[in-house]
Parts: C-alpha cells; structure tokens; sequence
DNA sequence: TATTGTTATACTCTATAACTATA
DNA sequence: TATAGTTATAGAGTATAACAATA
C-alpha cells in the first residue's frame, strides 16, 4: 500500500537507484484513475461469469436493456450505453443470429426497428442477470451493503449530468 | 432518471410498442457499469485537460510515475499499471524522442533499465499534475470533499485485493 | 432538411508468441 | 530455468464518412 512520500536516494551521489516499492499516490488521488482500476476488476469477473452465456458485458448490457425496455431502437440503445451505431450492427446482428432478439418495425416510424427478446432470449437472460448479480455480490464482497449503495450513489454523481 | 418499473403495454394485444424513456435501472445496480461511465467520464475531462501537453492519460500515468518513482524499471510500470510490456515499449520510445524521460543501466540488474524524468520532463510534468488536479476539481465538482474522499476510499476497496 | 439504420473503413487499444541478453 | 525488454502481429474496441429509406 503505497504512501506519500519523496523518492528515497538509495546511494546517493552514486549511479542509479533501484525502486522497490512503487509510489502511486499522486495517480490514487485521481477518481478517474481509481474508477478505471475498479471497473476493469469488477469487469473481469463478470466477464468470467458471463462466458458460460457468450455473453460480453456489452452484449448483456444490451439484452438487459431490451430486456426492460421491449421495443427499445437501436439509437436508443445507442445513447443510453454511450456506443456508435456502426458499432451496434454487428453485435445486434449477432444476438438475432443467436435467436436471442428480434427486430420488428417500428409502430410510429418507419424508419426504426424495435427490439425484442424472443422466448430463448428472455430465459437466457433470466439465469443471466441472477448471475450477474452474484457476480456483483462477489466483486462487492468487501462493501458493506451501505457502502455498496453509497458507492453507487456517488459513482452517478460523477457521470450524470445535472 | 430511470427507476425501477416493469415495461408498459401502451397499446396492449396490439402491435409493438414504442418506448419513450429507456430504463437503465437493472444496469445501474452494477458497480461495473457505474464505474465504467464514471471513469469514461472522468477520463473524458482529463482527456481535454491534458491535450495542451500532448498527454494520454496513459502516458500522463506512466511520467507519473517515473516523476514520484526515479529509476522505475518497465516491468514495474507494467504492473503498476496493468499495461502488457509489448504495449509500453512504443510509449516509452515516443516520450523518449521528447526527450521527456531518459532511460539508464539499472544498478543492480543488467537486464534492467531504469526509468527518470529529464529536465523538461520534470517541468512538463509539474505542469500537467497542476492541470490534472485542476480538472479532478472539475469532475467532483458536484461531489463534497468528503464525499470525494469516501468515494476514491471505497473504489479502492473494490480494486485492491485484499 | 434531419434522422434511423447501415456499410465501409481507419484508428486505437489490448493480447499472444517468440526472440535476446542477462540472472 | 526464469526474467526484462523487445519485436511482430493479431484481435477487440472505438471512430468518422457516406449512403438509402423515411420523417
């Protein structure tokens, strides 16, 4: 556990010192740098947990959304996960190869497509949100269940725009 | 700000619906996704901040950590910062034409080298930490002091195995 | 004229295998 | 035999431009 402190001079005057124990204090002081750290740990483990369902963390997160929001647009989709729609072609054809989704037309607009789970997509995604939330036991395991919420909280605070 | 509903029939029996306000409130009971649009977020801000230096927060990490750790070696970096040593190599190189850090023998590892600050990398770097707790303000803005301070203490939690 | 979905494409980031020189 | 640094390369993720169909 690093602290702060000014870099020792192992032999001073002399050639080169060794560094045994890496300062990042300065860089832990940055909620960016711990948020990052934090996500890519709590990240890997669900990735772990998700590949008995062939799942990435961006494909269950779009299945969840169209899980939730039946009808959801691609765009929709788009804005709320903060990806580009080229990028959501490919994946969401993907899931519909899977027969995971299905796009049916729009109601109001002819020019988007809406959204579904079909019946194989609604009970993957059953059995994949239960484990994802044992997954988030698992990664939170160290968090009181207040600290959890408290996290959260201020986690929002941080990306929600007024 | 989504809460937590089941998805409205609007035209119940009918064809698809359409959805106004999509929910993202199964996704946001996850530490990961909270910590992802946090840190995508917060690196965002740095991202903007630092481009008058001519910094990727990578790079800002890894002269980071050379400022506060003289004579770090590769391998430390890496593992500091979870970066694979093939995908160091070529930063290292680009700061080094900068002539923002040098590389010397390491003392006692003759495999090693190890890693310091050149003058205008000292200055350079002075600077940027300046700006960088400049826009750390700016993020947390919204968030007290304290709250600053329980938040980054709890990410850690999460990242730093026990 | 603006927007949805899409294709093609480029750029960045991350990952793996293998080599060299030193330990 | 193992490790530090490096090279080459492959793969995943993210970005912009442009087009057809519809608003």
């Amino acid at each position: 556990m690093a602290q702060l402190r000014t870099p020792r001079q192992s032999t001073p005057g002399r050639s080169a010192p060794a560094v045994d124990e890496v300062d990042t204090s300065f860089l832990e002081t940055l909620v960016g740098y711990n948020a990052r750290r934090a996500a890519l740990s709590a990240i890997d483990v669900f990735l772990q947990r998700m590949e008995p369902f062939g799942l990435k963390p961006v494909d269950f997160s779009v299945l969840s959304l169209v899980a939730h929001n039946p009808g959801i647009t691609s765009r929709q989709l788009c804005t709320a996960l903060g990806i580009l729609p080229p990028n959501l072609v490919g994946m969401v054809n993907t899931l519909e190869k899977r027969e995971l989704v299905a796009r049916k037309p729009h109601p109001h607009d002819g020019r988007a497509m809406g959204l579904y789970l079909t019946p194989s997509g609604q009970k993957l995604m059953r059995d994949a949100e239960r484990t994802a939330a044992a997954a988030e036991a698992e990664v939170a395991a160290r968090l009181s269940p207040a600290e959890q919420r408290t996290l959260i909280a201020l986690l929002k605070k941080v990306y929600k725009p007024a």
